[in-house]
DNA sequence: TCTGGGGTCCTCAGCCTT
DNA sequence: TCTGAAGGCTGAGGACCC
């Protein structure tokens, strides 16, 4: 572990609620829960005055409505929050080539790599300009962690959370971590968690106390000694730039358990197909398929298959999701299907040309498949999710607050608005009113993609 | 009360090859 | 030729993370 605290961990503070009260002026102080709002949907992500009445992530959205009824339910709008998500990156890479993104909203930072830091002051100044940054180009607010090691780093956002900055001194780490719940410590979830406290070790410094034999014992090798370094603030793992993909898959919840085998097998094809128009995107194809079933029970199972070689052929994937699918038993019903390609390759710039002409009729294959059943056509009800962007002839740029019963409700308003615009309500077909690409947050922001109109 | 979606990593068992 | 150990691959499941 270095000696300086150089690892910067940034946590934007609960990002995709905060997207939506930016972009929407009535939502600002209000409670926000963004997820699925299906009856299988779970919370993504509950604004902080959502969690004051106990919703928080993962949580079932049923449930969360029953202890916050009056909150804001919103459908996530991924690709806004991946444009405003690359920008915070952007201005992360301009402090450092070593940029570690976990997910949209969270990244690590190496400061020590281009000398954007190398002691405590600098590397809070750096802290400090990047938080004023994202806050002036975003609109949002986001924790700094500052530290010697990645865990600790991360430690440290968490405790900034919300809008605030933590830096903890190396040579202070044992005596912060020792009284801390194992929980705190990355890996460590609700079954490890459990065994642990099963054991007597319910804090760090139990760990520590139980010693690394004992805890090889209890979680297998590499977890048990992993742990066992973790308590003792022993983390050297390095800020790493690129990941490469390991697998790829889609997978989807069904609002009402399936029990036709012919219907079972319907949603496979389309997931396979849904699958290598995603391992295609990314330049990728892989060799072993994998089939994903879980039953009216939660039970969940998976089969594989390991092909001679590896393939991006939809044809080739559904067939073999289609033969995994023959050894499975589905009587009862199944809640969710899956299909992921995993054992993946580049492919060669030849492959790629050699298929270029084939693309365009696989393509369409996967529309409209012989003997597929024809896509349903969209109610005019199902075109408008709650949290949508939408623009009206007459009214100009607002959002759906909600829609049912033949209408759809629309409070027009736009980020740079200080006080909520008015609601009207309109025939869900009305011929005024169409979907809009969102707003930027930060008025006069240069654009990226996604966040303006053409 | 009812548990998403997209990933990663680890473990274990069985089989095969050397 | 037989046997056993070691190691790699495959398949399944579990835990964890955001």
């Amino acid at each position: 572990m270095r000696n300086a605290p150089t690892v910067l961990h940034l946590d934007m503070d609960a990002f995709f609620a905060s997207v939506e009260q930016a972009a929407k002026p009535s939502l600002r102080g209000k409670a926000v829960v963004v997820g699925g709002l299906g009856p299988r949907g779970v919370v993504a992500t509950a604004s902080y005055e959502a969690r004051v009445f106990g919703v928080h992530s993962a949580m079932p959205m049923a449930q969360a409505r029953r202890l916050a009824p009056n909150a804001a339910y919103l459908t996530p709008r991924f690709g806004v929050y991946r444009a405003i998500s690359e920008q915070v990156m952007g201005l992360l890479r301009a402090l450092s080539p070593l940029v570690e993104p976990l997910s949209l909203d969270e990244a690590f930072v190496d400061l020590e790599a281009e000398g954007a830091a190398w002691d405590r002051a600098s590397a809070e100044a750096t802290g400090s300009r990047l938080r004023a940054d994202i806050r002036a180009v975003t609109g949002l607010t986001g924790s700094v962690g500052l530290a010697a090691s990645k865990m600790l780093a991360k430690i440290a956002s968490e405790r900034a959370k919300p809008d605030g900055l933590v830096l903890i001194e190396p040579g202070t780490e044992r005596a912060l971590l020792g009284p801390m719940t194992v929980r705190t410590l990355p890996g460590v979830g609700p079954a490890t968690g459990d065994h642990l406290r099963r054991a007597g070790i319910t804090t760090v410094d139990e760990i520590v106390e139980a010693g690394e034999d004992e805890l090889v014992r209890l979680l297998g090798k590499a977890h048990g000694h992993g742990l066992y370094a973790m308590a003792l603030a022993r983390d050297e793992r390095p800020v790493v730039a690129e990941r490469e993909t390991k697998s790829v898959s889609v997978e989807d919840t069904y609002d009402v358990d399936i029990h036709d085998r012919l219907r079972v097998g319907f949603e496979v094809r389309r997931l396979a197909d849904r699958c290598v128009s995603r391992l295609r995107a990314a330049g990728l194809s892989g060799r072993t398929i994998v089939l994903k079933v879980r039953r009216y029970d939660f039970s969940t199972l998976t089969r594989s298959e390991t092909l001679r070689g590896p393939t991006d052929d939809p044809a080739v994937v559904r067939e073999a999701a289609a033969r995994l699918l023959e050894s499975v038993d589905t009587t009862g019903g199944v809640r969710l299907l899956g299909v992921g390609v995993s054992g993946l390759a580049d492919f060669t710039q030849e492959d790629l040309f050699a298929q270029a002409a084939e693309e365009i009729r696989d393509e369409e294959e996967v529309v409209e498949a012989p003997g597929e059943e024809p896509a349903d056509v969209v109610p005019a009800e199902h075109r408008w999710r709650p949290g949508q962007d939408v623009r009206h002839a007459e009214f100009g740029h607002g959002w759906v607050q909600g829609s049912g019963v033949g209408r759809v409700t629309v409070r027009f308003e736009t980020p740079a608005d200080t006080v909520p615009g008015r609601v009207r309500t309109f025939r869900v077909d009305d011929a005024g009113l169409e979907p809009a690409e969102a707003l930027p947050l930060v008025p006069g922001e240069a654009c990226v993609q996604g966040l303006c109109g053409t």
